[in-house]
RNA sequence: GCCUCUGUAGCUCAGUUGGUAGAGCAGGGGACUGAAAAUCCCCGUGUCGGUGGUUCGAUUCCGCCCGGAGGCA
């Protein structure tokens, strides 16, 4: 077992909900062991979109190589596919190269689907025209009648996918239409493969869920006065039909605003609400994860505490710092 | 000072011809394998302002007190 472990790559990981202080840390952290941060977040890939996504100055780098930031087109639409494929890429790359991959961020799903070590069929599957077809079918004949097709190949699926989950249920029969392969097999076989990683997890988070909000609240402020409407407005001057850029907080909520449909102070309190919410299912995502450390970012000691802390947790893993001697 | 209206969930309000109450929003919990900052599921006990009285029983009726809003002086 021991044995077994050696081969992986270790890495850490650092994630929590948004306005915790991840980047924060993970540069910190970056410094203190020699690594470099792999960024997990599926907003913060796009170029021109860094105040709405609070991505890192190059400033508050601190010289720490940041990768999978800033590095694609809003027009282009990206999946956790291309994420793992990337990513993994970078991780393998900086390992061998000596330093220490620290995953940091908050979009749950590239995390765990990264550091477990998923299997995604290259090319999997995906069929714009069918997906289009699937939807009119859904939306003339309701939920109910994708899952009855679903239910024909894919019974199991059919029966965990809830009805009013459309493009759930979509992507379940795209799999099997353009694969031949069930979702349910695909499941499988995705699992069939140990993680190549070896991962320590810390998790950011606040024992008072008022704190978080009242952080977010203001960040929120403090985004609107940093310019975000400008750099909405550019952003939303470029074709982006369905790329996953326009599913961005506090860009979408500003359309009805720009549209003259409801005044500024509506669109900002939409956008800290919609931010409240996407914290709060953040800490759902990772809450269930028990391999995470977590640390309380409003304890008593402070940002002090949550880093004397972290190293500690670095420190109790042998194959993150030691790996050089 | 007098008169009228009003005080019910965090907020805006329903409601109970007297048998201790329910919507929307906010909020909470959960799911999550190719658009995931997305998508979806589940969740409503609160001294019915306070205090006396009538009553088998009061949040509901009556008195007084306190807090709002308006009107007359």
């Amino acid at each position: 077992m021991e044995e077994y472990n050696r081969k992986k790559i270790p890495v850490l990981a650092v994630v929590g909900p948004t306005a915790s202080g991840k980047s924060r840390l993970a540069v910190e952290l970056a410094k203190r062991y020699d690594g470099e941060v792999v960024s997990a977040d599926s907003m913060q890939i796009y170029k021109g979109m860094d105040i709405g996504t609070a991505k890192i100055t190059p400033e508050e780098m601190c010289g720490v190589p940041h990768h999978l930031i800033d590095f694609l087109d809003p027009s282009e639409s990206f999946s956790v596919a291309e994420y793992v494929r990337l990513a993994g890429e970078k991780i393998e790359n900086i390992y061998a190269r000596g330093k220490l991959p620290i995953v940091a961020g908050g979009t749950g799903l590239y995390v765990r689907t990264l550091l477990q070590g998923t299997k995604l069929t290259p090319g999997g599957g995906q069929d714009p025209v069918l997906r289009e077809a699937l939807r009119q079918k859904a939306q003339a004949e309701g939920g109910g009648a994708l899952v009855e097709e679903l239910r024909q190949f894919d019974p199991q699926s059919a029966e965990r996918i809830h009805p009013n989950n459309i493009p759930r249920l979509i992507r379940a029969i795209e799999i099997y239409r353009t694969t031949g392969r069930t979702m349910t097999q695909q499941l499988a076989l995705s699992r069939s493969e140990p993680s190549p990683y070896c991962p320590v997890m810390i998790g950011l988070t606040f024992s008072d869920r008022e704190k978080l909000y009242e952080r977010i609240n203001c960040r929120v402020d403090l985004m609107l006065d940093a310019g975000l409407l400008e750099e909405a407005r550019r952003l939303f001057q470029s074709p982006l039909q369905k790329a996953t850029a326009i599913q961005a907080i506090g860009y979408k909520e500003l359309v009805p605003y720009f549209a003259g449909e409801i005044t500024l102070d509506e669109a900002k309190e939409n956008i800290k609400r919609e931010t409240r919410r996407y914290a709060k299912r953040q800490m759902t995502w990772f809450r269930r994860d028990p391999e995470i450390h977590w640390l309380s970012v409003d304890c008593p000691g402070g940002w002090a505490e949550v880093l004397q802390q972290s190293t500690a947790i670095v420190e109790n893993c042998a194959d993150l710092h030691g790996k050089k001697q």
